[in-house]
DNA sequence: TATTGTTATACTCTATAACTATA
DNA sequence: TATAGTTATAGAGTATAACAATA
């Protein structure tokens, strides 16, 4: 859908090191900057894998921790993913409604759901993860088993990082 | 050595409070969450550094492209931020109203718009990606500028073959 | 008082289709 | 016809404030 053609300046390009990137090469030495397009990409293509699975990214995301986390709530749910426990409301909605996840009362405390998946619930989630791991498999077949590793382990100290910042 | 063990605790007994610790465990091993968790963290940072500069992340990188590509079409500044061209009118026309960019007529061909930067947008740019570097430095302070250029590195690789892909 | 789930709301980013004026 | 810029719109993610029920 995008087009791939470079667009060629109209300014005369006597940088010869303007051959690797195009017009925004002086914002690809910011990390933030990179990550970001490097993410996008990631996911518009997990969404389109995840999409004839009826799933969006954040639904899968708390299909799995609710998979992995019987009778999960939803403040510890939020916590985890890392975002708002009001965001969560309509996410869980959706699951529900698919028939995915069941909402169950807590006796100790009323005020809370646990959050257990379905049968439905856990298969649907097992076939994601073999699709996103396809697609990753795809999308990262540039690098080395050990790259991959050293990605994800930069990535994740970044993450520890700016949680403890946030306190 | 912890061997291992049966999945998080569902009630915690005493902190519930406390982030729930690894409930996420699963969904790490896939690069796209570990990068969509790093990036978001990265991009609010920065999103606040760029606030009282009268930036958004938007506009700050449209800007940036606009400085270092005087009379740069919109069609070429979409392309090379990878957007929507139809995505780019509202950031050109805050960027303009704020009096950073100017809007000049292509007298060889009058469907264009050639994009400069004003001198008060050249300087804007100049102190964003000041506040940005150090922004980025504080945020990745514990990953050594080797471990730094190996994370771009990564990146910009799987940037690149994503733009293959789509094509 | 504090917490859980919830509602309402708003802002940003992204994506698509269709229009205009030029080429 | 094809392209550049534009408009309109819609979906998704994210964030904050406030509320009722419960602790």
């Amino acid at each position: 859908m995008i087009s791939k053609q470079n667009p060629v300046p109209q300014v005369p390009s006597d940088d010869s090191t303007a051959a690797p990137f195009g017009l925004d090469r002086a914002l690809r030495d910011l990390v933030g900057y990179t990550m970001k397009r490097a993410t996008n990409l990631m996911q518009a293509d997990a969404a389109r894998v995840l999409e004839p699975l009826g799933l969006r990214i954040t639904t899968f995301s708390a299909l799995s921790v609710i998979c992995d986390t019987p009778d999960v709530t939803q403040s510890q749910l939020a916590a985890s993913l890392n975002m708002e426990r009001s965001n969560t409301v309509l996410i869980i909605d959706a699951l529900e409604e698919a028939g995915l996840i069941g909402r169950h009362r807590v006796l100790t405390d009323r005020r809370s759901f646990a959050l257990r998946a379905t049968l439905a619930g856990t298969r649907r989630r097992r076939a994601a993860v073999a699709a996103l791991q396809a697609h990753e498999n795809a999308m990262l077949a540039d690098l080395s088993p050990e790259e991959r590793a050293t990605l994800v382990g930069l990535l994740r100290r970044i993450d520890r990082r700016g949680q403890e910042d946030v306190q």
